[in-house]
DNA sequence: GTGGTCTAGACCACA
DNA sequence: GTGGTCTAGACCACC
């Protein structure tokens, strides 16, 4: 899963939900300043306005502050965060049972799989 | 999950993966002939030698049956196609979890969102 | 039979067929490195993708394990080494056999043949 | 067993044992006329003397005829074709069994072997 | 250094 | 036309 993501899908929320990943994975911590719209643009290779509108879209959410002058930084709002949080991993819980389906997986057999899998790795919860 | 996939895999790894889900999706089905070396390889932008490899591989685990000068079939042997099934669900969901895993998600938030989700949609089982 | 082999065969094939049999006459041992891609290209005149590709097929048989960065190895696993001595047996065999039976040779003639040369030479059985 | 022959034993009888197989083949009959020295030299990538050699050999051994001035023919006499025949097929096998005992099967498993695999073809006895 | 992958382009065998 | 093999030479990842 290193980036699984409909491909088809605007490009502004997929950057969007890249960087939240980064956020929950603690490549971008609280607090964090984000590339300049400019650098990031470059980075990803996309235009700066569709970065723009990234950031914009984020700044809407709350995930990110915007400081005149300064740049864009990841909230310290815990409450926006875990929020955040909640709703990527129903978005990926989504996406992948979506995509089992499609392959003709039925619940039972995503569920038990998934039960199997998870009994047979040690989990992050003991870490 | 249109096309969920580590990129940074060989590429003939990434194409293996790819057919196997269109045979599971049913694009493909048993008997069907895959397009040639040289079509796939123009469609998928890579070279006949990388399409070339990916269907040598799939012929050695016998999902694809090929014939000299006529061309490479989707196997009907339903037991290869069974255990293909289960080895790519099981893959799918190692991926699954290991990139909610990376992004802080307990084992219980999966199984539970997971179990939420499904009893909220209704299922390839009914349909 | 230093070396009979049907020299039509691809060059990858031959190849993997004269480790098997320095494998078995002991040339190399179980946990020996085999030479490297590139040495074995030079020795044997051909080109190190053709190595490559036989010593990929012999990983797939399970006959060597390669270990990044460091070289192949035949396995130590006995029972694949075990099978491998019985296929190349019938194979023998069944060379043989085909060159006898091309020539005009009967079956009768051949195992007559045999066993009255066997009766005459003293066996690694004994030895 | 396309052309199983020790290639480090003289090229002159390297040669000559690829004619006798021709011959016992039936790509060389009886009466017929083998190719000159010189094209047999081209053919054969070797030199003419080696050529010469081995022709001179067949003749003393029997198995050809040179008549002056109209080339060399494979001889007609029965007895000697007879008597070539069973030379070459216990050369066949005691190469075959020493390369197999070469790899450590013993006589038993050879022996064994060979009458399986028997067993398992229709033999150009019934042909 | 090791093996692994990819490309470009050639040639062969089968039908 | 199909797939199968081989080469030359590039680049990458691991150690």
């Amino acid at each position: 899963m290193t980036d699984s993501f409909d491909p088809s899908a605007p490009i502004y929320l997929q950057l969007l939900e890249r960087i939240q990943r980064q956020i929950l994975r603690g490549d971008l911590k609280p607090g964090d300043k984000l590339p300049s719209v400019r650098e990031m643009a470059i980075h990803s290779g996309v235009n700066p306005n569709t970065v723009q509108r990234t950031y914009r879209e984020m700044e809407a959410i709350g995930i990110v502050e915007t400081r005149r002058g300064q740049g864009t930084f990841v909230t310290e709002k815990e409450a926006i965060l875990q929020s955040m949080r909640e709703t990527l991993k129903n978005k990926e819980i989504s996406r992948f049972v979506e995509g089992m389906k499609a392959m003709g997986y039925t619940h039972e057999e995503i569920l038990t799989g998934l039960s199997i899998y998870l009994s047979g790795v040690k989990g992050s919860d003991q870490e």
